[in-house]
DNA sequence: ACTTACTCTGTGTACGTTCACAGATCGGCC
DNA sequence: GGCCGATCTGTGAACGTACACAGAGTAAGT
């Protein structure tokens, strides 16, 4: 073999049936666990598979099988997401405990370049994977159109791109956003405020929907401050803003931990107490929520339920089932610790 | 075909040659961009591919290249890595950007119980990758037995597992400690301590050794607090006891940044302030540095680096060239910002 | 005219497996 | 004894590709 030097050549399903005394078929019954094999010949085979380190190639298997028993992981824009985004990591895991219940292998493709798109969607095309879970999709993705096109079973993670049916796992932004700001109300909180990021995402929309929803007559559209995006300084720029508008305030939303994070430090700033002065609380229960001097309270991401799901959702499809039309929402306990 | 209702059969490129009026041969030799083709049957081909929508079966091209064209990407002890250490994204990227140069596919194997092992066995026996890059193995991993056995090229990123001879991708952690030591050193600070976490691993008695190395023989074991991890609180329990041992402290090398980040608190809980009274430096530059007040100066890992050398260590295997023995150590910039 | 080289094409075989089918053996039952 | 079903085994396809080989055609050099 030229293109491995160094590899020693596999034993065949034929090496084991020659050294068994028995023929190909015999053996790939044993290999399989399938009935009608005696005993004497599946003691004679496991031995000799024993004996000259047999193991199924894999592509010989897929060819005649036509399928792969692997799912793809894919990925898109890591950069912000691994380093943002905790959940991804969570996300992931949850995909894999699924898949691997099931026998199934995860393949994580990334994507992050123009170049890995056309290499990405040639590896799906060529069988490599009987369905796929993906992550932050883009709009008119070219992975997307290629999962359309092959018809290849798929999940996607959080909202569905474009306008299209596909099938996908999310959480209700509005109706926690909702929850954790009733429940901020409850602890007697009477003006409150809400830092709002990325509007322009569906999850930054209806988080702000949600807080709407809470409030109810009390809203008042000048405690919203509004900030591109869910990261620190944003938290900080917000709260200043927020303090400006109305020294008053004794509660605020923040669209998420990191954002809450930069809002304790603006109002450690401005010298005031929390929760005595002021309740916060955030959204997504990452790292930043146990970070944050105090602990914050927060609405917990299910993120490895999301893998979780998404994972069962394509292996639903693999088994012929009809994916649900409107996507799966989980809940999204609240987790009450000491900043409100 | 029953396993997969919906799929349509794929075209194969015997499709494609009775469309284009050829055999099978040509059709090859244009899809492999082989010479020895007309013109007008390149054009015909190329046009019948189109046409059938002919995509080339991964599965059987393996079987009889015996390769894959694809390299494993295996992550152990996921939880605390995704967790706790915020380079294992920026590894996975930098290795995809090298092997994507390559035309190599990455596939991303994650290892989270003992089922998973076994799984990921199976796969590499499988043939499904024609070599791995191996993130922080543990001692004694099965994994490792099995890459050994098949004779799988391979990489470790980190320090290379048991006392085998198998290449490996790492930094120099002794030389980074003692430069950034130096560093704290030329600043003028003359009671400099340091909080050592991790000794039972290499990484953390080789920041210690580093340490010792730059301050020669004004060394002072009592100078040095020894924590059990890279830690957020261990970093607040090592300075505590760095400040009782020694309070006319002026710096402190902590092991990690989120060390870093613990003894800044106890700093600011002891009335201290950084870089005024005490100067701080920390290790790895991750995110921890730029959360930090003020902004950590660190040793910068480099992280993407590390990936990128590693797939390039794994394809020069495959071609047959020698690894390097010794492993391959990267440089580690120092970035200095405002804590000392 | 005859070799020689080069260009282009088609065919047969191999890769390692699964599956359908055809036999073979055996026991029990009418 | 003949028939039937159950159990067990071997054989020949097929999956879709790459590669070696043979052969045909063309052009140039001797």
């Amino acid at each position: 073999m030229v293109t491995n030097p160094g590899r020693r050549k596999r034993a065949t399903i034929h090496d084991v049936a020659l050294e068994a005394g028995v023929s190909r078929g015999t053996v790939s019954r044993v290999v399989n666990d399938e009935p009608y094999v005696s005993a004497e010949a599946r003691i004679a085979i496991e031995a000799a598979i024993e004996k000259v380190g047999y193991v199924p190639n894999t592509a010989a298997r897929n060819l005649v099988m036509q399928r792969s028993q692997a799912i793809g992981f894919i990925v898109h824009e890591p950069h912000s997401l691994f380093l943002e985004d905790p959940n991804i990591g969570e996300i992931l895991l949850g995909a894999n405990a699924a898949l691997s219940l099931a026998d199934f292998q995860m393949v994580c493709l990334i994507i992050d370049s123009e170049r890995d798109t056309d290499r990405v969607a040639r590896y799906l095309s060529g069988g490599f994977v009987d369905g796929v879970i993906v992550v932050s999709a883009r709009k008119n993705d070219p992975i997307t159109r290629i999962i359309e096109k092959l018809g290849l079973p798929s999940t996607f993670v959080g909202h569905p791109p474009d306008l299209r049916q596909l099938p996908f796992v999310g959480i209700d932004n509005r109706s926690s956003a909702r929850a954790i700001t009733e429940r901020l109300l409850a602890t007697g909180r009477t003006r409150v405020g809400m830092i709002a990021s990325a509007l322009d995402r569906d999850s930054g929309a209806d988080r702000l929907a949600g807080f709407t929803d809470a409030l109810g007559p009390l809203f008042d559209p000048a405690l919203v401050a509004r900030v591109p995006f869910y990261a620190y300084a944003d938290g900080v720029a917000g709260m200043r803003a927020l303090l400006a508008a109305e020294p008053g305030l004794d509660g605020v939303f923040a669209a998420s931990d990191a954002v809450a994070a930069g809002a304790l430090e603006a109002l450690r700033e401005a010298g005031r107490s929390v929760p005595g002065d002021v309740g916060v609380v955030g959204f997504d229960d990452s790292a930043w929520a146990l970070r944050c001097q105090p602990l914050l309270s927060t609405v917990h991401q299910p993120a490895a339920g999301l893998g979780e799901r998404a994972a069962e959702s394509v292996l639903a499809q693999l088994r012929g089932e009809e994916p649900e039309l409107g996507g799966i929402l989980l809940t999204t306990p609240i987790v009450w610790r000491d900043s409100a």
